[in-house]
DNA sequence: TTTGATGTACGAAAAAATTCGTAGATAATC
DNA sequence: GATTATCTACGAATTTTTTCGTACATCAAA
């Protein structure tokens, strides 16, 4: 099961503020171009698909991600890697490592993580 | 633009091995889930989009890529990061590196990086 | 020079994803 | 209690992506 791109947004937004109303997600993404109906019709197709559940006790139903963040970013993770550097991990890292201007701090935790791995 | 998943597969042969005949794409693409003239009107879409240029002048049209990779793995990478991991680039690449058994020689490479990074 | 294999072009169907209007329910406010 | 605001449900239109059938051209045998 793999989220489209609109999903994805309505994902981060679960993931990141908790169980929430329709209103708040389509608040949250502030993108003016879509109105409100559509965001709602979004989110009733994810509960379709079970990539979300919710709470109707009250009016306005809660919705929570019911796929964890970590499960989903490891699933894009193989696929991204596959599809874009054939497969070559190592690729990624550098390149995302070149992009991204890099702390020391970080540097330093990704070197500490690389030891590990060594062992 | 962004190339669709299937562009992305075509792309990746072209990339591969060079400009390429429909047929030699789509004997790469071991799909035989899809009919060979399905190839042929994607590869006349990316046409349309500019992603490949062609040469007409035998039979066979010989098809390139005329975008790089390095670009549209570089544009794809930033997108990933900003969708899929909020934009924390050293999350991503842990998780890669947890996900995927890197050997000594890879993990010896990316430090060798970081250290030059350090400087 | 006919036959068959292999190509391209392209319209159009099918499938998937996105968008919204409208109807009706419920809650809040006057 | 009437009016207004807010919400859900849901059908349906649109748009995008994927798929393929068919017509026609070209080339290499037989």
């Amino acid at each position: 099961m793999k989220p489209t791109d609109s999903e994805m947004e309505i994902l981060q937004v679960l993931w990141k503020k908790g169980p929430s109303t329709v209103r708040e997600v389509y608040e949250s993404l502030d993108k003016k171009d879509v109105g409100y109906t559509t965001i709602l019709k979004l989110m009733q197709i994810m509960l379709d698909k079970q990539m979300v559940s919710r709470d109707t006790s009250s009016k306005s139903h809660l919705y929570s991600a019911s796929i964890s963040k970590e499960k989903i970013q490891h699933q894009f993770l193989d696929r991204f890697i596959e599809t874009v550097y054939n497969g070559n991990t190592s690729r990624l890292i550098m390149q995302a490592l070149g992009n991204h201007k890099a702390s020391k701090e970080e540097i330093e935790l990704i070197k500490q993580y690389l030891d590990n791995l060594q062992e």
